[in-house]
DNA sequence: ATAATAAGTTAGATTATTATAACAAATTTA
DNA sequence: TAAATTTGTTATAATAATCTAACTTATTAT
């Protein structure tokens, strides 16, 4: 069982991981605004735990082992979210930082008890997939809408960032996952792309556009 | 905003203070099970910041600043076991440890709204009162059933210890709160308490009967 | 009222998590 | 490629929470 520091490590660690899955000391540093002397023996830790492949200058590989420890607290946290929209009645925009302390209680039967009453979730309010509790996670087949081609019809399905500022962006643009859109053209001056939703159109900024996620429908 | 130890530290505190509200060392460190030294040297922190009295060797007392504290964390707990029973159907003996972590959660939405959906409650699933958002607690005057003359009829209103062991054993005996029963009798032998329930009579030793807190009826 | 026991304190260490200062390695830039 | 910058490491220290050992003060019992 990993203290919550170590959790919030392994966290990082994992929403840090891109394609290749090496991560840097300097990011990860960043991320959880720690001193870089820090995360640097705290890596060693979860080294020796064997959480991380890690060798001097190298970057930092979270190993299988890490990666299920990553994707039971990231359950964790998902499952709180959704439980808080669901059965709270909170915003999308309020639940980051209460499933953040909630994420590290030990009680099994408490998240078990949360995924029953929901009727076992797949994926949290802004749409991101709640692993299993073996760890594994469903890959979704999202696209990001500025990747779409104009003239496709999309769904809006996830987000790949959750902050307040952009979750009340979406609510005061009347953009909640589920929402249809037709994508009717992009910018080749600033990257926003037009999107027309009941037949009304709107314009998305690159900065927005990049950051919500689809599926193509029809 | 105390740290997750010291607000376990008062929290002991608080439920050692009997009448005289003074607590000993010795007591507090078996209540949390550290060792006497521990104990001191976070009397020493908690006394810094106000929310003990303390000299070198003289009792302990909370100060209304402690108490207040205490009383804030006892309310998050309880509402927490409130709800953990009334809505997410958890068994009352099930409740102490998913609180006991819970309650350091930091997000007064989030207890706020528990609140809300709960519609103010005033006790928590083991009777005991829920202290308001000031701090205070309602005083509660039971009476503990082996205290009751013969020929009384009193309501089962709350318990004086919350053990695993303790609640099982009353849902063995089908006693819930809100259970109306009669003293019948007590034995001067084995300070057992015979009470009739629905007219069928029942035994309950001394050790049950001095943990039932009863309001008098009629 | 002493002696025995219990309670409380001090001193000194340990572990987890964090920091700063100083330096080494790797990468980028000119 | 050499210089500048960024990244990573080591050494050292601080704080919170804990411990054991040794000692002092209070309380209890004879």
């Amino acid at each position: 069982m990993p203290t919550s520091t170590e959790e919030n490590y392994l966290k990082a660690l994992f929403h840090l991981s891109g394609e290749s899955g090496k991560v840097s000391i300097s990011k990860l540093s960043k991320a959880l605004e720690v001193s870089k002397p820090t995360a640097n023996s705290m890596m060693k830790n979860l080294k020796a735990q064997g959480m991380v492949t890690y060798e001097k200058y190298k970057p930092l590989v979270l190993t299988v082992k890490g990666k299920k420890a990553a994707a039971l607290i990231l359950r964790k946290h998902r499952l709180t979210e959704m439980y808080l929209v669901e059965k709270m009645g909170f915003g999308w925009e309020e639940v980051h930082e209460i499933a953040e302390q909630v994420e590290h209680i030990e009680s099994p039967i408490f998240f078990d008890r949360m995924d029953e009453l929901m009727n076992y979730p797949t994926v949290d309010p802004h749409g991101s997939p709640i692993p299993d509790k073996e760890g594994n996670i469903e890959a979704q087949g999202y696209k990001r809408l500025n990747e779409c081609r104009p003239g496709v019809e999309v769904v809006l399905s996830a987000l790949s960032g959750t902050s307040k500022e952009f979750l009340e962006f979406l609510d005061s643009r009347g953009l909640a996952l589920g929402t249809r859109m037709k994508v009717e053209s992009m910018s080749a001056f600033d990257g926003s792309v037009m999107v027309s939703i009941d037949d009304k159109n709107e314009s998305l900024s690159a900065k927005v556009s990049e950051r919500l996620l689809v599926n193509e429908v029809l």
